[in-house]
DNA sequence: CGGCATGTTGCGCA
DNA sequence: TTGCGCAACATGCC
């Protein structure tokens, strides 16, 4: 379940979880997710250590120990994090798994990833992925600007450019969709075509996609509700400000919809 | 069975 | 050098 929304309410459950605990125990099933590091790793960097925050940036989660080591977590296509009580039994695609104090109880924290694209890493330092991040429309807050001196470095479509990690950090395929959505310009469109204008819009596009799958996922406690996107999803069917029924188009290997009526293309190809 | 999937990386080609 | 398609990763679900 992981874009910007999705991982924000990971970090919020990891904080409420981890904040101020201290880890007595850490377990990885699985190579793939550890990878390169090894359960041994986790469990000689982790156990014996209080945390000390919960981040996020774009999809990637840092959590600080007392010691000036870190917990990283990207959650892939299907990762997921929840609490249980130390006895319960495994869930169904558990791959890690943490135990923590905190006070008098004791409460167990797991890693549960179906596909197993996520990554769970415990390292020294910050990572190269974590530090090549661009900035984070949360945290940081989006500008104009920044944004549009991003875009204009680079003639690749705008879709594209919105979902490279190190220009704006926790973009992907269905945020790009809506934001292109509200700010009615074609996700074809070339990004250093955009006039300022456009760049603005595209911001407040972002920011409205962003809020409403924040709230709607409050609202709802957990999944996504497909009613909460304006376009994602929903080709053939009517465009919500114009009528035309949505297209849908594959862009680099990813499913695109869009209005080809009211989203405007920026530089001919 | 076929098609699709919220992510990332690496390869080959133009 | 840049942009882009595509396969791979490993699996679930409709």
């Amino acid at each position: 379940m992981p874009e910007l929304p999705d991982v924000e309410m990971a970090r919020r459950l990891l904080e409420r979880a981890l904040l101020g605990a201290r880890i007595t125990s850490a377990v990885g099933s699985d190579r793939v997710i550890l990878r390169p590091g090894s359960s041994r790793t986790l469990s000689r960097i982790a156990v014996g250590r209080a945390v000390q925050a919960v981040e996020r940036r774009g999809k990637w989660l840092r959590v600080m120990l007392d010691d000036g080591a870190r917990l990283f977590s990207h959650l892939g296509m299907t990762g997921e994090w929840i609490t249980a009580g130390v006895d319960e039994p495994s869930a169904r695609f558990e791959r890690a798994r943490f135990e923590v104090t905190k006070g008098r109880s004791r409460r167990s924290i797991r890693y549960l990833d179906a596909r197993r694209f996520g990554r769970l890493l415990a390292t020294k330092d910050d990572i190269a992925a974590w530090r090549e991040l661009g900035p984070d429309p949360l945290t940081d807050g989006l500008d104009v600007e920044t944004l549009a001196a991003a875009l204009g470095r680079s003639a690749r479509r705008v879709k594209d450019a919105l979902m490279d990690q190190t220009l704006v950090a926790g973009i992907g395929n269905i945020l790009a969709t809506e934001a292109l959505w509200h700010a009615r310009i074609d996700p074809r469109s070339r990004s250093d075509r955009l006039t300022p204008k456009d760049v603005g819009r595209v911001v407040r596009g972002l920011r409205n996609a962003i809020e409403r799958q924040l709230t709607a996922r409050e609202k709802a406690g957990g999944d996504e509700p497909r009613e909460s996107f304006a376009v994602y999803g929903r080709s053939g069917e009517p465009c919500r400000r114009c009528g035309t029924s949505i297209s849908r188009i594959v862009l680099g290997g990813r499913g695109t919809t869009f209005c080809a009526h009211c989203q405007e293309r920026r530089g001919a190809r």
